[in-house]
Parts: C-alpha cells; structure tokens; sequence
DNA sequence: TATGAATGAGTATTCATTCAT
DNA sequence: GATGAATGAATACTCATTCAT
C-alpha cells in the first residue's frame, strides 16, 4: 500500500472520509501507478488495482485524471521531462569548448545510467514496454526514442567535425547502437534486479560501456 | 423472462464449407496472427481479427490452439526455434580452430540479422514487445534472452582464452550491452520500416557494428 | 482488418441509476436466482435471465458475485445453514429425556416438512437437481446427503439403545429410505405446485407418515 | 474405450474405415452415452465425449441420431420400457387371487430392485438427473414417475379393498412416499457403489424394506 | 457410409467509466 | 471533494451440428 494516504476519519460506520491536498493526492496515484505498471505492464495493471494501492475510491480517481492513458500518459511525459533533465549539459555546467571527447562520451553514458538507476520503475515501464502498446502511446514513446537518437547522432556528428571521431563512422547506424546498447544495460542492471551475479554499480558500469566504444572490444593487434 | 431455450443449433447451414489441410490451416491462422500481433501488438489483437485475417469461422480457431495465449506461444517458440538454427554454428559448417576471431565475430552478427530480416513481423513482435507482456509469456521471453546473453559470454569468453579479446573485458557488462545493441540495431532497420533516410543492407550492417566493435568508435590517437 | 480499438469507455450514460444498500442488492440477486434455477435448473438458467430478473445490470452481477457457481453456491450453503437450524432440537427446547420416541421422530419429519414448505423454490433446487449437478456441486449436495442420513441414523441408533426401536431394525438401509422417503413427499406436495388432487397441510402428512413408519420400526409396546 | 468397435483399415495414411451392423453401431453408440450420461450428467457430457468413447467420427454420431437430446431421449425410452417390463406382473406369471398380499408387495419391492441393481448407468441417470434436467425431458421423465406412482397407488387401493391394506391409508401420500423410499434405497445401495459399511443383495434389502412397511400399511392381521 | 474440418450463435466474464449519494 | 454501486459494450471461448470429401 502506499504510504501517503492520510486518513481523517470523520464518519462513524462506513464512511470514511479523507482529506488530501490535491497535488499530493495527484502525485500519491501516480506513484502507485508506476509502482504498478512497472510490476505488471499497462494492460495487465487494473483502474481497481491501482485505486486499491492509493487507498482511494475508484471515483477519486477520476477527479485527478481523465483516464486510464492519462495516468499513463503523465507518467510518461515525466519521464520525458526528468530524462531531459538529467541528461542535458546545461545542468551541469558542461563546456563543449574544453571537455575531452571521452570523457564527454563517459559523461552522457554515466548520466543516462544514472538516470535509469534514479528510478527503476519508470525504466522499467519505458525499457520494458517500450514499443509494445498500443498505438496511442506511439507518439510518446517515439518522441523519446527519437530524441534519444537524435542526441547520440549529435553528438557523433561533433565529434567528426572535431576530428575526435572516426569520420568513417556510419552515424545513424552507431546511435541506433549505442542507444540499444546502453538502454538494454541499464535495464538489465537496474530495472529487473539481478538475481545472481555481482552487482556493479553506475561507475562501474559507465567506465566499461566507455572502453568498450573506446578502444572496442578485440585485442590491440588485431 | 427467460426463453429457456435448449442450445439451438447453430452448424453452418448454406455456405459453402471450404476443406483445407490442416497443416496449411494452421499455418495460415499462425501467419495472420504474426501479422496481426506485429502490427498492433499482443493485447490489441483481438481474437476477432485473427479470424477475420484468416478468414475462418470463430471455432475454426479453437480446433487449433487453445486459447489466444496458445498461438502466441507457438509463434514465440517457432521464433526460438528458428533462430537457433540461424546462429546455429554448426549448420554453417565453422571450424572454431580456423576461424579468425574477427571473422567469427562478424559471422555471428551477421546471422542474427540475417534472422531478423527474413522475418520482419516475427522479429517486431519479439523486439518490440519483448518484456512488456504478461508475466504468463515471461519463462519463452527469458528462455530466448538468456539464451541470447549466454552465446555472447560464451563466444566472448572464448576469445579471452584464446587471447583474441582482451583480458580485463567484463564480460557479463559486454554480453547485455552487445545483446542491446544488435536487437536495437535490428528493430530500427528491419522490423519498423525506415520512414525516412537511407535503406541498409545485412551486409553494410554487419559491417559497421563489427568495426565499431572490433576497434571501438573514436580515432586511433584517442 | 482490424479496427484496433483501444477499450472504448463504457461506463453508463443517460439512464438514472437506482443505488441499493449492497445487503439487500444481493439478498435480490439471490431470490431472482433462486427463483429461476428453481424453475429452470442450473444449466437452464442463464446469467442474463438472472440479470433481467433482478433488473440490473451484467457487470452489477458479477460485483456481488464471483461466478454462476459462486451464486449456487451461496444458494446451497443457506439451504443447508437454514436447514440446520429448522432441524435442530436444541432451537426446539425438546428434552430427549423425557419425550416420547414417537412423539420424537413425528417431530422430525415435521420440522423438515416445514422446512422444506417454507421455501418451495430452496427445495426444488435441492430435491429436484439433487444429485444430476457437475461435479463442482458434489462437495455441497454430498455433504447436505450425509447430514440428513447421519441425522436419522443417529435418532434411530438412540431409538435402539433405548428399546424404543426394533433392535433387528438394519439402520443403513432405514436411513436411506427415510430419508428418500420423506424428501420425496415433500417435493412432491411442496415444490411442485400439485395440478390435481387434495392439498395438504404439513400437518395431515406428518401424521400419515408417523402412521406408515411407526409401525414398522417402532417395537410393539409403543 | 468402447470394445464394441471392430476396425477394418482398408486406407493407408489417414483413413480409417470402420464398418459395423448399424443395429450394434447404434447400440455401442447408446452403451457409451449411457456411460458417459451417468458419470457425468446430461449436461457435462459432450458429444465429443461420446464420440471419442464409442471410437466413431462426430459426424457418423449424427447418422444414427438426430442429435444430443435424441440419443438421451432413446435412453430413457429404453428405459422405461425395460422397466415396465421387469415390474409387469404378466410376465412373472403372478396370479392375483391366490398370492398374500404381503408377497406380493415384496415381489413388487424385489423387481424394482432388481431391475436397478440389473442398469447401475441407467439407474444412475434416472435417478440421479431426475428431475433436474431441462423442461424438454419433463414430459419423459413425468411420464415414468407418474407411472411408478400409479402403479404403486393400484396396487395400494387393490390392497384396501381386499382388506389387505388398512383402509385409512391415504394412498396419495403412502404412494409418494413408498416411491422415494425405494428409488432412495435403490440409488444409494446400487447405482452409486457404497464406498464403506457392507454391501447388501436384492434379497436383504427386500427383506427390510418389506419387514418396514408391511406393519405400516397393511391391515393388523396380516 | 464414414469422416472430421468448419461453423457461429450463444454464454460467461471483464473492466474502464459514470454518477447518485 | 470523496465515494463505490452500477453500467454494458466488448471479448474470449464453447460445443452441437453440418456437409464437402
């Protein structure tokens, strides 16, 4: 259940009544629908399940969203939103001018993971589900995985005009696999617990990705 | 209130029946299923469209597969199936101890996507909904990844002992990142058809991911 | 092919809706099912005529019940819960010590007679489908079986202890045909509406049934 | 399995011929309806099922009966009329003048019980289904119970005005009455296999049932 | 005559959404 | 605002019966 419901029971035998600032309560069903989606996909998470997990009545919840794609839909723009964040350079008082291309690449990498690893629920939903709903999630979903390319295809494409990148590289074909790559890691290493196996943290993850594309994967003499 | 009616008979009775060999039949449901799945995913499939597709009777289903879920899984095993042929080493007739690492390498990309393009809607279903489905299809979807992951350590680890990769390569990070990696590669040019930009072949493909790999994606002097 | 519709809403629009406190919904539910099932039988009996019959809506059904078993069901134990306590000589104040044995077993048949008057559609059910159910029933009519031969078993056991009842008496065999013997008469006078002939009261066929049976098993002082 | 089935391959691959007497076709295809019918209901039993049992294709069902109800109603039929053949009074060469009134009334209970323990499927089905079964076979069952009764109500008022039978019986409710104790007993000691407690032969539980009523029903002298 | 693939009306059940309280 | 009973279109699945082979 989650913890935010408050409870302010005011009526005697079967009403019980409880007041909520409306962000709060807003906020308290989204989270318990991510929690949700997350565990059981879009289709296979309930209006009833998730109305159960804020502790509210099934009409609350409409007061707050229009319907079951808005939840989703909100879910997902905050993911798009908080992604763009957390990723831009801005923030973080990068300068393109200065910065060393790897270690340019190592900071994209690290901060898409961690990103990812900020919340496992919503990377969940997004790596998990990604492209199998249903056409009306289209959009949204497409728009971040556009973005995302775009991103990496940029930022291949400076690092050409800089001479920091093989200027042979096929670049559409390389942000295809780079997104792939570090989207499926960051999956598989934060989204679904890993069962055996060590565990390896941001840093850790980060600095291999880094090496792999790097200096690639064979032996120097090769 | 209530008509009380004895089951009625409801046999066809003044279309023309048309007899087909079950094998094809089954087939054929199987193929319009693939193409109903890939384009609209699992749970916006209907059972009605299927049958629309196939041009069948409702029944006419359900005297090949059990229920919704049962064609599915079919579809997902025939998929499994395949797929281990494809990247069968052995079909190919590769000798381990001739091989160029490198050749051997390219060879295995090549042959995933060689799968994943002879069979565009089998690989958008795979690719696209991957994880996002009903906790009832995850044992085939992890059979699959598992499967998947365990080839690359396998082969990477392989390389390592033959000093053909280097040594200090964390293989259970390369094995998730080179997995992500081809399948997203596969998915954006196979499976979704590219609305805009160039068409590429298995060949051009394999080409890039290999030399991306092989020596990593930043100039020599870096 | 397919209209890929997503769940359109179909919550009700126009029609005034008529909110009953939930114990009384289902008390309705309950009686319309009973009505039916007793006049139709279980497999006869639809969920739409039960619906149509209660005048409210499919899903509203299925909120009070889990299924058309669940609602036999919930029948088949009240039966049996409001057959107990008919029967029961404790509810009766009756001191074994001190009545009659004939006195004794002539208030047996007549508190199931009562029973069973007092619900014709309740004991159709039973008597009528008895044991021609699925399987799923078994459970409930073998154990509603077993009480009523166990029941009269037990009296006519303490009958034989006591020397009120013949000690050559076989109580296996007794038992069934008592108990066949007296649910038959109560069906026949009770649940099925007598075309023709006499009606009689509970009353008039204690005393008949007293009559036939005391003589047979009773011993002769009696 | 049905044994009845004789199997003359004459095809190779997957044809299978089988031909048969259509008298013994149709008689195997009433021996495993009457199975199947008693095992598991009316209802609950399939055509498939039958079909599987009696080794035929669905269709070949249908060439000796018109459908489902046909083959029940064919059985009860038979059944009735093996029935009015055992209890007939003609065939067993009784002479009503001369017999005691008591034998006679044991040998009625015997053949009653003899012809059950004789179809433990058909006795099962009959009454075990009873009445329980849709409106459409009301008019057969009605027909057999309204027999039985009848007979018992002749032989009853036969018994009064010989001054066999105490004349304040009321014959309504004793015919009722002795026909579900006989059918109880009958059902309970042969159709359903007692699963514990001693099993009983026709003889003995004649014996009791007789030693039950005769001091019930028939006049002091006897 | 035997076969069994094909049929499709019928049935139970689900679940997002509404609205009277 | 909060509630939760009521809604009913939609959906998966069944199974007696038919008829081309």
């Amino acid at each position: 259940m989650c913890q935010c419901a408050v409870r302010t029971n005011t009526g005697r035998m079967n009403i019980t009544k409880k007041k909520m600032d409306p962000d709060l309560r807003k906020k308290s069903i989204l989270a318990c629908a991510k929690k949700l989606f997350s565990k059981n996909g879009y289709y296979e998470t309930q209006i009833s399940d998730i109305v159960k997990e804020a502790d509210i009545a099934r009409g609350t919840l409409y007061q707050y969203f229009k319907n079951k794609d808005d939840i989703f839909e909100t879910l997902m723009n905050n993911f798009y939103r908080q992604w763009e964040d957390t990723v831009s350079l801005v923030n973080a008082g990068i300068d393109l001018k200065t910065i060393d291309p790897v270690e340019y690449f190592r900071y994209r990498v690290k901060m898409t993971l961690v990103f990812f690893e900020s919340d496992a629920d919503l990377c969940n939903i997004v790596l998990k589900m990604g492209q199998g709903l249903s056409k009306h999630f289209d959009s949204i979903i497409k728009k971040f995985e556009k973005k995302i390319v775009n991103l990496i295809s940029g930022d291949l494409e400076l690092g050409i005009r800089n001479g920091n990148v093989r200027n042979d590289l096929n670049v559409e074909i390389a942000a295809s696999l780079l997104s792939g790559a570090i989207m499926r890691v960051a999956y598989d290493f934060f989204a679904v617990k890993r069962k055996s196996g060590q565990e390896y943290g941001v840093e850790k993850i980060t600095e291999e990705i880094s090496k792999i594309f790097t200096a690639g994967i064979f032996s120097r003499n090769n």
